[in-house]
DNA sequence: TAATTACGATACACTTGCGTATCGTAATAG
DNA sequence: CTATTACGATACGCAAGTGTATCGTAATTA
């Protein structure tokens, strides 16, 4: 039960004297965070039951990380999604196969929990809103960019879009729908999304209404 | 500095006797409300504050509404925009003059915030949710709905698209772009989006690939 | 072995803010 | 005028939760 706690380099940078802190609670710390995070909601976690869930004393928490801020802020950082590069065939194909990573998320009750209260807290506090951005909004960013500049280099994508647009015109979308509307993020509603960006929503017959941009 | 509290109309639905509650009480409580949320941020509002800026004791809040969570709702039902109706004789100017106020509102650094903390309000709580669904997010809308569904009839809007995902493909970006990202909302973002909308991503002569549906 | 530092556990000070209770007073009905 | 209800004001009970203090113990260096 107790964690082993000899887990310190022997020769690491300052041989200091006394008891080395112990690396094992310090993942233990950070991985019971994430836990609670997911389990009881974002609101709900305190110092005191990340304490109680890594098996580990109070004070062991606040000799490392000054504030509650700064330690969730670490544990988020973590929470981050494997890069995917998926290879279809198709432009749709790749594209779609992105998007299903994400919208699972939105439609799992769990994360789906996760994911509103960390909105809620990068509102509130920059250190977490740089781990959020930094960690998994980053990383799914990633998986979306590869594709998007692959397909660009074969000719598919036009090679004046603004990729970090188009980005957030792929995620905003659902992200809007899901937190603010409250509506699901079905697959017809990733395809819509998708169709509209292929075939552009005007009729073949008004394909170019003022282009320059009409005040 | 007292309010008038001679407001309510005499011959009521129910002529109970006592003294009948204050009508302009009741205004000056939703309206300090409101100012809070805007001066001081959601979660700094409390209903003692609530109660000083109103000049009302705390108790005339909590005979009126149970929970600091139902008048909040209240209150956040009530900040709506005026639904607009641009004519500017182009499918693309019209857009852009819904867009450009809700853009507004994400460059006030004082409605911006105001908007973080609803958000987190929200995700928490089911009486806000549909107090902002219900009222700004919806009158938002209502505003793009009267521009898209005309240029539909006119024949520019390409009469198989979904209206509703539509507006979450106009929104959805700015929103995301505000909250989850951080990054500013330009104009230049705002043309970017419409333009990828009006034109299509992809290249002229890539332009049905896989329409069906590819995996 | 002695000094030093971290450990888990627990008690506690402190702040915040919701919701209640209770003043004496004001407005209304009968 | 009397009963009734709302009023503004203020004190208070209560629950949470952060961060600190302190305990005896464990691990490490010299």
């Amino acid at each position: 039960m107790t964690p082993n706690t000899r887990a310190k380099t022997p020769n690491s940078a300052t041989p200091k004297a006394g008891r080395p802190r112990s690396q094992v609670a310090h993942g233990a710390i950070l991985t019971a965070t994430i836990a609670l995070i997911r389990d009881v909601g974002y609101d709900a976690v305190t110092m005191e039951g990340i304490a109680i869930a890594a098996g580990v004393g109070k004070m062991t928490l606040y000799r490392r990380w000054s504030s509650k801020e700064l330690l969730v802020a670490e544990a988020i950082a973590l929470i981050t999604s494997a890069v995917v590069n998926p290879d279809t065939g198709t432009f749709r194909g790749d594209v779609m196969a992105v998007m299903r990573t994400t919208t699972a998320m939105y439609r799992d009750p769990a994360t789906g929990a996760l994911l509103s209260g960390l909105v809620a807290a990068v509102a509130r506090s920059a250190p977490i809103a740089a781990a959020v951005r930094g960690g998994f909004v980053a990383t799914r960013r990633e998986s979306l960019r590869l594709v998007l500049e692959r397909w660009r280099e074969r000719g598919v994508l036009r090679s004046d879009i603004d990729v970090e647009v188009l980005m957030d015109m792929l995620n905003g979308p659902l992200f809007y729908r899901f937190l603010l509307r409250g509506e699901p993020v079905s697959e017809q509603v990733v395809t819509a999304v998708l169709d509209m960006l292929l075939r552009g929503i005007t009729a073949r017959d008004h394909d170019d209404p003022s282009p320059g941009g009409n005040a």
